[in-house]
DNA sequence: TTTTGAGTTGTTCGA
DNA sequence: GTCGAACAACTCAAA
């Protein structure tokens, strides 16, 4: 049954409000929209990204009126193939920056263009699109502030107008893709968030409603509700950037203010992997530090069995919710690169495999920033110290004792110290693996050879 | 061109 | 308990 279509090749765009492809689509007639299932990237992901990537998927055949077309393969070959399938003229994507992604759009817009078919992009997953925030005399910058003030000033489009009256086509989807869904789903391991647009718009309706005016303040809690956890929507294009800034636009306040910037931090990321690609798997700013092998210490600090309440709280929400507060990923990344001396990528890896809002870019450049060897001029002795920082952002202990139910019997801020309680390890906690204030000094010693070999 | 000020998220020590 | 200084040195941005 072939149709005359626009297709719509989704991927890091999941939705259908404020999506200037669609719209671009739409306007050429009826629309297509596939989503395909690309060997490369979802063999190698974990079952809990391939789950949320499943009900997201979902949630969007359900937004598209069972129209989504599911297809499995190399893109190069499956969205030609489709476009030839339905008769259609163009292939409609959003700008993939992350150079993964463009390396494969390359291949198959060449492929298209030796059927003569067209590829248009419109849009990004970003309010602005990097590579378009420069300086005075045209370089990119490399310092957050400033980026995020020039960003800014650059501005954003307002949000896209979902088509009136939009005609989607209809293909099959492949069976093996199916199954792969319905395969990931039942495999998935931790229960998921709701999936999909209209549960994303509820929790931002929510947060603005309930959590923005705080949020300046309280954004650093791992023990309240203090964030949006937007994050898991943010990383499919479920909704869009602009989508929030343009919410935010009407509020002033503190809170609106913060929540504009950790956006901006969102961009900045990509705008950093956008002119320095190997910065990936490299560091940005090589230190020489010397680094141990993954061993026992690892382990321990994967499952969340380090004996630091904090850092073994953060672990477990991870492997239990697919989640964790930023503000615990800067403590259980400050653990394992300076109290274990571990390299960043194995902690990053990590992350990725377990986080249902892992983002290549943010994710990798976050752990630059903790090993000192990204973006910001990290100055070498910041080393947080998981106890200070537990009694600091989970006053009570309450967060704590959510993931770490060892720990349930110590009133307060009690469960952060263990060690000193009479009952402290009645249930099962583990001794602590490393001493901190030892492997703290350990950390500066070999920040400091490493200088003074350079 | 040169200079100056700033840089997400910290910790410890000593007064 | 609280507070300010010290912990180095470098890059970047803007005046």
């Amino acid at each position: 049954m072939a149709e005359a279509a626009s297709l719509l090749w989704l991927r890091r765009d999941l939705r259908r409000a404020d999506h200037p492809a669609l719209a671009a689509a739409a306007e050429a007639g009826r629309v297509l929209p596939v989503f395909v299932i690309d060997p490369t990237f979802f063999d190698d992901a974990g079952p809990v990204r391939k789950g949320w990537l499943a009900a997201t998927l979902e949630a969007l055949d359900e937004s598209f009126d069972g129209h989504l077309c599911l297809r499995h393969g190399d893109p190069a070959t499956v969205v030609p193939d489709l476009a030839r399938e339905v008769g259609a003229t163009q292939v409609h994507v959003s700008t993939e920056t992350e150079p993964g992604g463009a390396a494969r759009d390359g291949r198959v817009r060449a492929a298209l263009a030796d059927h003569g078919i067209d590829w248009v992009e419109t849009g990004s997953p970003y309010a602005v699109t990097p590579g378009r925030v420069l300086n005075r005399t045209g370089q990119p910058y490399r310092v957050f502030t400033p980026f995020s003030r020039a960003w800014q000033d650059h501005g954003w489009r307002a949000p896209a107008t979902e088509p009136s009256g939009l005609q989607l086509a209809t293909a099959p989807s492949h069976p093996d893709a199916r199954r792969l869904v319905e395969a990931a789903l039942a495999a998935c391991p931790i229960t998921l968030p709701p999936a999909g647009e209209r549960a994303a718009l509820e929790r931002w309706t929510e947060f603005l409603d309930d959590a923005l005016p705080g949020y300046d303040g309280h954004r650093d809690r791992p023990d309240l509700h203090g964030t949006s956890r937007l994050s898991p929507y943010l990383k499919f294009g479920v909704v869009h950037p602009r989508t929030l800034l343009a919410d935010l636009a009407g509020r002033a306040g503190k809170g609106a203010q913060r929540y504009v910037t950790e956006l901006a931090w969102r961009e900045f990321y990509a705008d950093v992997v956008h002119h320095n690609p190997d910065s990936l798997a490299r560091d940005l700013n090589p230190l020489g530090v010397d680094y141990d092998e993954p061993g026992e210490a690892f382990d321990a600090w994967r499952e969340g069995r380090t004996g630091y309440p904090i850092v073994d709280a953060g672990m477990r929400q991870l492997l239990a919710i697919g989640w964790m507060h930023n503000r615990v990923r800067m403590i259980t990344a400050s653990f394992l690169t300076k109290d274990l001396h571990a390299w960043w990528p194995a902690g990053a890896e990590h992350f990725l495999d377990h986080l249902i809002d892992g983002d290549l870019a943010s994710n990798t450049h976050g752990w630059q920033w903790t090993a000192g060897t990204g973006t910001d001029a990290a100055p070498y002795f910041r080393v947080f110290n998981p106890i200070t920082q537990a009694e600091k952002f989970d006053p009570d202990g309450a967060y704590v004792r959510r993931y770490v139910p060892e720990l349930r019997h110590l009133a307060g801020a009690a469960a952060h110290r263990p060690w000193e309680a009479a009952d402290g390890y009645a249930h099962g906690y583990p001794r602590r693996i490393i001493d901190h204030a030892a492997e703290r000094t350990e950390a500066l010693d070999r920040y400091q050879r490493a200088r003074n070999r350079t």
